[in-house]
DNA sequence: ATGTCAATTCAACGTTTCATGAGTAGTTGA
DNA sequence: TCAACTACTCATGAAACGTTGAATTGACAT
């Protein structure tokens, strides 16, 4: 069941626009944003808007709630910690060479691999 | 660029298939897994492998040696750890929220999202 | 050279996802 | 109640993705 769920929000966050969304949604925090300014920054039509919010909120990356004529989405933190920690201790074993380059943000070098191990 | 990168590695990993790969891949280390055995693992006809594989190869997360007759392929795992360090660092811009959510593998309570912030 | 095993490529097909525009529902203030 | 505003739903067509089986390449042993 957990990784039916992380494959759902794998492939929500595989888009341009709604990586976007994440990344604009999570330093306001429970706040949240109003998806009108979401799609102003986000330059997006509100259909289209529309179709990546429900499909980021189906995800359980974001949530929404109404305010007046107007729906205001956070971010799920929680979740989004979740699927790293997924990624991180299902999927890669909690594997010290990943975790490491994690930390340190390596991702220049597609060539070799050898950090922990020859 | 690295937003580009970042793209193609979760769309590679939202599949099941492919996640199967890299989950089987990571604890081989560098020593790797022949293809054929691979596709046992896994379950997966040949040509549907090769797919995968290359698809795999293509997002930079794993790598590919010939050996003899063989292929073998080997997690990348740097890559992999980039990828982590940049969806917690860019686009959740280190929320302390996710990092501990991230380290705690919350991922059950789809609910409410309220640990540093009411 | 020939046969065999390992793995990839290719074309065809069906499915899913995406973008667009028009139309619809809920909320507010006059 | 009406008009204005915000956001969503729906239908359509285009593009991308995943699966399949047959054909192909590459490497090895006899």
């Amino acid at each position: 069941m957990k990784q039916a769920q992380a494959l759902t929000a794998l492939s929500a966050l595989a888009h341009e626009t709604r990586l976007q969304i994440i990344r604009l949604l999570v330093p306001h925090g429970p706040d949240g944003m109003a998806a009108g300014d979401i799609g102003a920054a986000v330059d997006c039509a509100s259909s289209r808007l529309s179709f990546h919010l429900s499909n980021l909120e189906q995800a359980g990356l974001i949530q929404a709630r109404r305010d007046g004529r107007r729906v205001i989405y956070r971010a799920c933190r929680r979740n989004l910690g979740g699927l790293i920690g997924y990624l991180l201790t299902d999927c890669c074993a909690a594997d010290p060479t990943v975790q490491a380059c994690c930390a340190m943000q390596d991702w220049k070098n597609q060539g070799e691999d050898h950090i922990a191990t020859p």
